[in-house]
DNA sequence: ATAGGTTTTGTCAAGCTTTTGTACAT
DNA sequence: ATGTACAAAAGCTTGACAAAACCTAT
């Protein structure tokens, strides 16, 4: 990702001009540099680092103190994420909310936003961030205080994003989480990409019990209902209501539970694949 | 926010012409500058402590006395910062953006993004700047580069929420602006308003043939064709073609050349009212 | 596969320019070359050795170490077709662009920027687009309406990637578009490497009247002053300015425009080199 | 403004290891 | 042709030093 690393001290040297001795003591003071080393331990130098040199240099020149200098530079690459592979700022982004630095989290969000579509960044940032910390949370390396932080920094900014996604020509969609489930990121993502497709949403939030969703579902005609849980054993106690309702509208079932298969034969369908994915498939499909 | 901390006094001495001695003293007696510290305790300033200083001396060569002139330097600052009300973002984007400051207004644009929907932040703060700005110019209190360096910011911000716009299930709209028209801020904010309500957008973007233009709505059988000028004299020269593909599909006509009311009466929609209300209304005609 | 094995070890140094012993030498130390043997235990080489040796030996031209300039020669032939090429992307972006596909084209570059700097993505993938673009433009080969989509949709994402350029403590440069001359995203292009480099970036636009220009460089006092022109034509009603403000300010030329030659003796820079090269030349050179 | 102490930072040195082109003996 | 040897060049680590720039307090 970073290129190569196959320069050697002295060649790095020549071709940034700063003398081998005052690199090695940049790398060991700013950690300014951070060479791979060949097998018998020399240094070993990639292009961004003659880059980095670079930039050290001509803040230097500009009268900023080596150790500032060096932290610019530094920054200067960590702030442009277009260089960084998705996982990466994925990493940024879990570190920025496993310390609680809310601040930060949305900085990274804004840039994210800047660089790529939502789409890409639910589906390649927030969504397997948000996998990873339940399975941290499930191994115990995350805390309930983390999972809570995140998850409202989150909501808070995809709702952002949702605002006004009721609006429009498009087909409708009513979303809900089953009764009992309370995570409703994974559907709020849902929402958007359909949202970015054209539709019209109309959100019913987590914990809806399934007769609000089948009275708005009467009252609406919507395109698609999608209800969501991450819980398998939500499915049951209403899955004869389901199968009523999508008896008169097309039902998807999203989130884990819809991995479990129940229902598929009666008529609703299950989204175990990646949201955008899902969302395209769906919303490709002939009105009903 | 207010920029990295990273000149050391000295450097600050040179870039601001007062001596470190001075600039210790200043920070003692009338707190205008609170540095951060390096590990070692040495004195970090910003940009926006030269920026201070600089004030500071100015007053002091008018003859204000020093005390004073510190009072005044530091009052400066603390006028600009962190409005939350809607109509205090839009004088702060303002502000920001006739002093060019780019990192500012991003900022600026990033809050009003978080609180309000996209129509509103069009519809309350940009367009209406633009509107100011523009009846600024005419009195000659704003300068070309303002305009200039301001169009550019609200562009690239614009086409940021466009991203993805062309995505989805909606009818489809054509946008252009007239041959010869630069000025596509208002046609930009037209398309996003359709597609916040579901719209598909292909965007041509300023100064488009209206050769062009009629080819593409053969092309792509739009459910509307936009045309955008906002100088009245861009209309005449192309009105018979207009007229024609008028014949074969909806077209609306925005910008200030539509106030003059031609080709009204040859089925070209004219949309002189505010950006919401006609995209609101163009978006519920039915389809032709 | 590698041709017939038929040199031996003194022709293949004679055509190599490499000593037969430091031949060996490479062989056996880092398996540059796994020569066929004759019954009698020569060393037989192939074509490919050819070319393996004179890879080898340009990277030692260009300062990379013997061992690692034996592992990227024997790296480039195994590995050369394995990661999507850039050219490729181009030609997936190149066909999105052609067929009005907004959504497709942001995804590949959302992909593109997923995994190469910015400075990459402009240099390998965007501008030699453009370039391209322009040719088939030239031909007759692509439409008005194409041209006019595909700028709007990488003026979008390039000024989104501008975001935050005017932010930080580096130099600052002013960039502006010639009187006229509304093509700005090679200028934009330009803006965005500078950034990359540290620089501070104001941008003015498409269209920049010189007085504006030259107004804001007074107020700013910029390290550089970029104008950019594609048309020649552009430059001689305003040279007599450039001029002037060249006394001032380090000034370039960028756009087709810097090729006619002009005003390379009144200490205009001119900027005729690819994107990437210009801007590390400007961005080395001593501040004025 | 000065005095006396501290931090920062580029440079150098000593002693040892790795790398690499060339040479030599078998 | 092979294998070994060798020596120059380039690197590595540790430690230290001194000039410049800063700090506080008087």
């Amino acid at each position: 990702m970073t290129g190569e690393a196959v320069l050697r001290i002295g060649e790095l040297s020549k071709r940034s001009g700063v003398s081998p001795e005052l690199l090695r003591a940049w790398e060991r003071r700013y950690g300014l540099l951070e060479p791979t080393r060949s097998p018998g331990g020399l240094r070993l130098y990639s292009p961004a680092d003659v880059e980095r040199v670079r930039l050290m240099r001509q803040h230097l020149e500009r009268g900023v103190a080596a150790a500032e200098a060096a932290g610019l530079a530094l920054q200067a690459e960590a702030g442009a994420p277009a260089a960084a592979s998705p996982a990466a700022l994925r990493d940024d982004l879990a570190a920025a909310l496993d310390r609680f630095d809310e601040p930060r989290a949305q900085a990274i969000l804004d840039r994210l936003l800047a660089f790529m579509t939502v789409d890409t960044v639910l589906g390649e940032v927030v969504l397997p961030y948000l996998r990873e910390l339940g399975d941290r949370w499930e191994r115990g390396e995350a805390s309930v205080a983390q999972e809570h932080f995140a998850s409202g920094v989150l909501r808070g900014r995809l709702l952002g994003l949702a605002r006004g996604w009721g609006l429009g020509v498009g087909p409708t969609a009513v979303l809900a989480c089953l009764s009992g489930e309370q995570h409703d990121l994974g559907l709020i993502a849902f929402g958007l990409v359909l949202r970015s497709r054209g539709w019209r949403i109309v959100y019913l939030g987590p914990d809806a019990p399934i007769e609000t969703v089948e009275e708005m579902s009467r009252e609406l005609q919507p395109s698609l209902v999608v209800l969501h849980a991450v819980a398998g054993e939500r499915v049951e106690p209403v899955a004869e209501q389901l199968r009523a309702i999508a008896g008169r509208h097309r039902v998807a079932l999203g989130g884990a539970a819809a991995a479990t298969g129940a229902l598929a034969d009666d008529g609703v369908l299950l989204l175990s694949g990646d949201v955008i994915a899902e969302a395209t498939r769906v919303s490709s499909l002939d009105p009903r």
